[in-house]
DNA sequence: GCGTGATATCGTTAATCGACGATAGACGAT
DNA sequence: ATCGTCTATCGTCGATTAACGATATCACGC
């Protein structure tokens, strides 16, 4: 589980949680199966394309993913990577 | 353990930690009760001052303390804070 | 006091981040 | 086919970050 690759996967995913708009998205995403990126940007004071490109680093970290379902997005965790993210932590 | 500021602080660690030298020093410190800043510099091919504003980041996120003994200091981990952040990330 | 070794801080530079508005693309409904 | 809704991307701007060398500071031994 962790490689060679321990500290840049542990950086990776911390660098992606480390901002308090994504850690609150985060939890959003963890109490439901899925979001549309339209609540997200309610529930947020912030601009729909600030939302998104927050989502997109989410994304390409893995920690998040999106049933591409045409344009509604269902947006949920990837419970793998948030578990291999716990493990990392906890491993140091 | 978590608060109203939870999302602030689980943001403010892993923003912290999220850089590969960064975990990769609260690796080294992990493993030791200290170590003097001149040691993780020699493991590292960077900088002092460099190493130097790394520990700083750590310190001011409340991962990491330095025994204030003269020029030679000993850093170390302050476990309360890492198992806060572990917490927090596991509370997600 | 004077030097020496160990850290911290300063000043600079290039790179990255965070936010926004504007625009483009994709789908469903009419 | 066109419209309206939802999301992604682009371009920009100011702020922050990462890295370095140079310089200051501190404590100890001489």
């Amino acid at each position: 589980m962790d490689g060679p690759r321990a500290d840049a996967d542990l950086a990776a995913f911390a660098k992606a949680v480390g901002h308090p708009v994504r850690t609150r998205i985060l939890r959003m995403l963890a109490r439901k199966d899925a979001h549309m990126c339209s609540h997200i940007v309610d529930e947020l004071p912030l601009a729909q394309s600030t939302v998104s490109e927050h989502l997109r680093i989410l994304r390409n970290a893995g920690l998040v993913k999106a049933n591409e379902k045409g344009p509604r997005v269902g947006y949920c965790i990837v419970p793998s990577a948030l578990k291999r993210f716990k493990v990392l932590l906890n491993g140091v």
